[in-house]
RNA sequence: GGCGACGUGGCGGAGUGGCUACGCAGCGGCCUGCAAAGCCGUCUACACCGGUUCGAUUCCGGUCGUCGCCUCCA
């Protein structure tokens, strides 16, 4: 089995993935807080744990994938009063839009995809062993954890206690023992529709011990990669960490993998900024396979542009590998290419690079070119755009699976009789030279929807 | 202010102490009634200043600039 490095963001290295139990994977990815539609920088994580999932169980791992929804936080409260809806329904319609968004992606589901409001007894449970060892204290009806009580805290985001912020003004400053301290337990207040009984009074639970508490119950304590945006690095994943530590003793997850920020109009693509692009509107501008496409052709942990010419260009190279698999034969393909091949997934074992990934690719798409023509370097005939290689595409089949882009092998349909008959006429009257009608014919058959391209061997019928 | 990351050709974006990243766009060919698609070829790079080195885009230091986190945030 190869070994797969992922970078770290506690060591700050690349580390190899050990599993905890060999042979068996267990990712935990914090998913969006769902208090509007996603917008593609949400979609980053949530593709590249799917990606990384599918490569890990090609690579012969057995692996469980969890991303979680956040279904309970202040901004689903915010959002619901502005929009003059009961939170639980915001909540509700959010999540099942969220599914459906990220649906559309193609990639289909993580294993698990805990909400927060059906987590609430482990989470509970989680804060009364807290306070058991007193890392954790109520205080008015809110419960803290004792940051100062954990001595790991701030071994992940490589902060010093000494130079944080120390939090005056915040809320419930006034009930903290250290202004440091962080909610786990949030009293109820006036005005919050949604919240449950617990051992403290009425109220909800905190973020972080949301996701540590969803995450063990799923995966159990140290569990082998726990990823999501480098914006959660301090204080979320902290927080989480803390909180495992102290609980469990024992460190939440042995890998802690973060992807970097979309950036829009040169900064971080954010609802508070302002600057999003909603990834439903996005995938029906250009479609699920060049929204995938846009997304792997940067490296995860940088950040990554988005603009239309972006997208736009993501476009141009999904249709240009779909030409080229139209153009291959179904099977396998031949055995000079399985250096390629191997490059290929050799790549993705170092820190996941889908980037230098879809340059193997290229290579392996131009290779399998001038072994089927025979061309040679400076050869511009042998083969021509409408010939049919004849080489296999399973390898083609097998990297583009990995990518979430299998798709792009999918058979063209067959054109609809009425447009098949106006192509048939087409050709009858480019063979009697009569070019106007067939130019005509042409326009008539792309208003129609589909494209005709002449070849050697005939005409062709495409979907616009 | 503290911590961290980054500055690559028109654009997106990899990577490396010495050898073409890749793609998009452009340009020149091939093919073509025209077109589309495809194929071949091709031009623009490694922020700036020092240092280490036989040799640095790649290592070290500095300067300038950008971004992220420090508050909800993928």
């Amino acid at each position: 089995m190869r070994e797969i490095r992922l970078h770290d963001t506690r060591s700050g290295g690349l580390l190899p993935l050990k599993p905890r139990d060999p042979g068996r994977v267990g990712i935990y990815a914090c998913g969006p807080t769902v208090y509007s539609r996603i917008h593609i920088g949400n979609a980053r994580p949530f593709v590249i744990f799917s990606l990384m999932k599918r490569f890990l169980e090609h690579e012969g791992y057995q692996v469980t994938l969890v991303v979680n929804v956040t279904d309970v936080n202040d901004k689903i409260y915010v959002a619901a009063r502005n929009a003059g809806v009961a939170s639980e329904q915001l909540a509700r319609e959010m999540t099942d839009a969220y599914f459906s968004d990220t649906g559309a992606l193609g990639l289909g589901r993580p294993d698990h995809e805990p909400l927060a409001a059906e987590t609430m007894g482990p989470i509970i449970d989680y804060i009364q062993t807290l306070i058991d060892k007193e890392h954790a204290y109520e205080s008015g009806g809110d419960v803290f954890f004792r940051v100062r009580s954990d001595d790991g805290y701030g071994s992940l985001s490589h902060r010093r206690i000494e130079d944080m912020d120390q939090g005056e003004g915040v809320e419930g400053s006034d009930r903290k023992q250290d202004p440091l301290d962080f909610a786990l337990w949030k009293a109820h207040k006036q005005g919050e529709d949604t919240f449950w009984e617990s051992p403290w009074g009425p109220g909800r639970p905190g973020w972080h011990i949301e996701c540590s508490a969803m995450a063990e119950s799923l995966l159990g304590v140290g569990f082998d990669v726990h990823g999501g945006g480098s914006d959660l690095v301090f204080p979320h994943h902290e927080n989480e960490a803390a909180q495992t530590r102290a609980a469990r003793g024992h460190e939440l997850a042995g890998l802690w993998v973060h992807n970097g920020m979309i950036q829009s109009t040169g900064e971080k693509m954010a609802k508070s900024v302002g600057n999003i692009a909603l990834l439903h509107e996005v995938i029906e501008g250009y479609g699920a396979e060049s929204v995938v496409m846009y997304l792997i052709g940067g490296h995860y942990r940088q950040p990554l542009a988005f603009s239309e010419a972006a997208l736009e260009q993501a476009r141009a190279n999904v249709g240009r590998i779909r030409e080229a698999a139209r153009r291959l034969t179904e099977g396998d393909s031949p055995a000079a290419l399985d250096g390629v091949r191997d490059r290929f997934f050799a790549v993705l074992a170092r820190d996941f690079n889908t980037a230098e990934a879809l340059a193997v690719l290229n290579e392996w798409l131009r290779e399998a070119i001038a072994l089927a023509g025979g061309n040679a370097p400076g050869d511009s005939h042998l083969v021509t755009g409408d010939q049919h290689l004849g080489t296999g595409d399973s390898h083609l089949r097998e990297m583009l699976g990995v990518l979430g882009l299998e798709s792009l092998l999918a058979p063209v349909a067959d054109a609809p009789e009425q447009v098949r008959e106006l192509a048939a006429q087409r050709d009858h009257a480019r063979e009697q030279r009569d070019f106007a009608t067939a130019d005509r014919l042409r326009d008539e058959i792309a208003a129609l929807g589909w494209e005709v391209r002449d070849g050697a061997a005939g005409f062709e019928l495409l979907p616009l």
